[in-house]
DNA sequence: TATGAATGAGGATTCATTCAT
DNA sequence: CATGAATGAATCCTCATTCAT
């Protein structure tokens, strides 16, 4: 594996585990063995790498919730909460220090505006489908504050629960109740045809959560 | 007034306006005028400025979501939502930085939950009254959970707004916006005899948020 | 005396011996055996300190060149020779440096310009006034061109030195020899009536270079 | 062309472009699309680069200042001034930064002592013979610190221009001027058969000044 | 109460140079 | 000849906090 690849995923684990903020560029580089020089032959500064975190955030979202062939709307149900989860997982340092990351990188602001721009987009066109399809009832007039409501909680669900838990390291268990949070604000729109699958979902999560 | 009191409201304007990241403690002492000695003289570090304006959130709480007198079902929401815009505003360098000044503090960790564990019974109540009163009409299995929805809306949206606008301040109107949003997720719970007050709150917020 | 000055004096002399480019912010500070952080403490940066020294050699060049009583012909000259060598050997860091440090800061420059400006016209004044007196003879279109050799002389006779001495420091002996340079260029328009007290001037460098 | 020609050709326009201190040796192999390893393979270190660049100013000074065939007084002199032109305008980042150069590099320092007191000698007997064909009148007594002063101003218009210029680049036009202050401390010397030769030499200069 | 000078550990970054391949 | 990853010492600067007065 290349140095450059092993700063990033090095990078990632440690701002995971400690915060962006109190990861420095000397503890990578102590942490792989190498030297603060050879770091920045690498990445020009902190900065690029975390642009390079983010540019795996971007190919992430495209991914996760991109277009897809499964069309049933269980599957893209599915699809979309376990994409989700994963991303809140692998990508929880972002999460936890968003405000603070885009603070300071303007350039990465703007990124991160035109991709959740796009996410949203299209998550709103599945729940549109999902409502054509009787899968869901929903008032037109709603709809978007309900999506936009949806994406906060991905969007701080890591920070939430940093303020819930004294101390406490995030867990996979942890990030799947965030899942279940969604999973219950969907709850009083879903109709009756999408009813059992729903169900199976929130055992999904549930099994998941409290295992 | 009281050199201590003007710390505690100076650092509240300048944790607001920059972050409380951004302000060192030199910085609130030149702000007023004063030495960097003489604040230490009334605060024994910054983190116990935090703390003091930790308690003024405290109070605020208490005062905001605590018992009271009126109570029609309209009375209890608008003062909560009062509650949240007023509180999301005075303290929105709280709600900005949360999950890292409860990370540096644990003392104040225990207090920030201990306080908001009594808001969120004392909510969950008050949701539970207006649905026994037929204002509101949710499934008991997902009442907490909604409540902890909105919770979580009132608790990121300062972040959240951080998140959407390239380098612009917070402003009244945007803060109006996260009432909006909560309004939304009440929206299909209540109940047809509520419907009408509900809507004056919302054409209310509306106001204030596109003034 | 004041830290803050202490910091101004012992950069200007350490400037002068190693040159202002080897000396560090924290050799300064370990000079004077104060922190670094105390040093930053009285400036923001090395900058300003650059700038506070070059305050100096600001209203040294006012004193030494501006208006004064004295109003022989002899008594301008005079005055103006020591005033060169006196600020060539207690700048002479500046003059060292020129180039570099005037690049580095585009504010200094443009002062710089200005003080250099506001002396040039004196002195040309100055040397049309020992025309008219009839102590020098000089074809008046090349009147502007002498003062500007001049004053090259001046700016650059301590870089000069650093060029002709291996390694050797610059003495005050070196800095009266470009004082006798610049005698040297003004020799072929010395008019008669003034050539007797200009030869004491000569003898008098020559001795000051010589000893 | 060697990839040893190279560097030391894009080494001098780097140099000549934003300096040398501003160069580095990863700059220079990037500017060529080689490695700086490759570089370091052709050169020990950044000195010798400087060496070699230094030696082709040598043997510059040696074709320029040399013996020469064309013997009238005006060839001799009209072979001088372009030499200057033309060095200064070659070499001049070594005249931007040759301080702190010889002092980073005391071989180097003896080679410029040793070039420059050829240039100077020879320099001086030209000025000799000028004056033994009748075309220059100068007293014997100042002819050396007359030669000495020219000297000056060439090694220093550079570092001249830039203390003048505010961030400007210099420029052909720049360099001319320099030729131009030469010609004007010739002026007061030049004896009366030479004057028509002197005058068109100053018009030459003249135009490639304000063209 | 108040001053303000002083501390010092720590962080991001640069760059000439080396060396295994 | 050439690559390019790697080194590491050095530099400027920050800021919460202390302490003598």
């Amino acid at each position: 594996m290349k140095t450059k690849d092993r700063i990033i995923e090095a990078s990632c684990e440690l701002f995971n585990e400690h915060g962006e903020r109190a990861v420095t560029t000397n503890h990578i580089a102590a942490h792989l063995g190498i030297s603060p020089g050879n770091l920045y032959y690498h990445f020009r500064n902190k900065e690029q790498i975390i642009r390079a975190l983010f540019a795996q955030y971007e190919a992430y979202l495209e991914e996760a919730y991109g277009p897809s062939d499964d069309e049933t709307a269980f599957g893209v149900m599915k699809r979309y909460l376990d994409g989700m989860f994963e991303g809140m997982w692998r990508f929880r340092f972002l999460y936890a220090s968003l405000p603070e990351i885009l603070a300071r990188d303007p350039e990465l602001h703007k990124r991160y505006l035109q991709a959740h721009h796009r996410v949203l987009e299209t998550a709103t066109n599945n729940l549109r489908m999902l409502k054509a399809q009787g899968m869901m009832v929903i008032d037109d007039a709603y709809l978007d504050e309900f999506a936009e409501g949806i994406k906060m909680v991905v969007t701080f669900w890591i920070s939430h629960l940093y303020t819930q838990a004294l101390d406490k390291p995030i867990t996979e268990q942890g990030v799947s109740q965030g899942v279940l949070q969604i999973l219950a604000m969907f709850h009083g729109y879903i109709a009756e045809p999408a009813r059992a699958d729903f169900e199976r979902l929130v055992a999904h999560y549930r099994a998941l959560a409290h295992g």
